[in-house]
DNA sequence: GTGCCTACTTTCTTTTGGAGAGTATAGCGA
DNA sequence: TCGCTATACTCTCCAAAAGAAAGTAGGCAC
């Protein structure tokens, strides 16, 4: 129930602060660095092996893509195919939560892209007034 | 100029890989918790002050509130206005790039909203299975 | 003088992240 | 038979980052 002195029908209104902290929360886990990595590397890849995905983010260690990985995974994000051979085979791809995560980043992507000169500028400017 | 033995215009094609890597470390630091729980506090709430930005971001200390600023305000995402009185009084609001950058958020954002429910029911199938 | 106000700093402790070596297992060549 | 390779982790150790809490500056009301 909502506080009765303050009802507002703004779309911008305070949601459920329950929600509210919920959303922050899965924000937090989402919104890190390694998560949007691997998304995208396997946005544009598809399908990938442990090995493969190593490769194809940048400075990442293996212990952060295992982690990062199983928290994905137990998030919905992506699906783990272990095919039971020697040596391991192990695939993972998204699935269509970690698609659709994959697509609200885009437009971060799209910004950095656009504005990396001017996100430059501002550093150099800063740098330079000390 | 590119690889002869690979000329592609596919949409989706491999950028200039030096681009690729400072868009990669772009989004290294702007995709964090705290930057996106900042920038949202001042979308919604407009220009604030210090200790107003320290209880609308649920949970973030001083140190890393004003670490976190620092950085927002050096790649110009955030103004800083010092008024010289006492007690000091200092606000932030966001940049033009800020505000851009906050919208394409925004997308994250909606996501989160919207399948909130879905993460939740894939952690509990998760945490079930072992 | 004492304490208050605000926006930080500083210090200390805990948590997280990175580098690198180790593990298990089967097939293959010498 | 011995050793080597390949793969997907897992473990250990150390450095870096984050969190908690106390300290700082400096005018002003008392």
């Amino acid at each position: 129930m909502q506080s009765p002195e303050k009802i507002s029908y703004d779309p911008e209104a305070p949601v459920d602060p329950r929600i509210e902290a919920l959303v922050n929360d899965l924000i937090g886990r989402v919104a890190d660095k390694w998560t949007m990595l691997i998304l995208e590397a396997l946005e544009e890849h598809g399908e990938c092996r442990f090995t493969r995905l190593a490769g194809l983010v940048p400075g990442i260690s293996q212990k952060m893509l295992t982690q990062t990985l199983r928290a994905m995974e137990r998030d919905g994000l992506v699906h783990r195919t272990v095919h039971p051979v020697i040596p391991p085979k192990v695939e993972y791809r998204l699935t269509g939560l970690g698609h659709s995560l994959g697509e609200a980043f885009c437009g971060v992507w799209l910004w950095a892209e656009a504005h990396l000169g001017e996100v430059e500028e501002a550093r150099a400017g800063f740098d330079a007034r000390g």
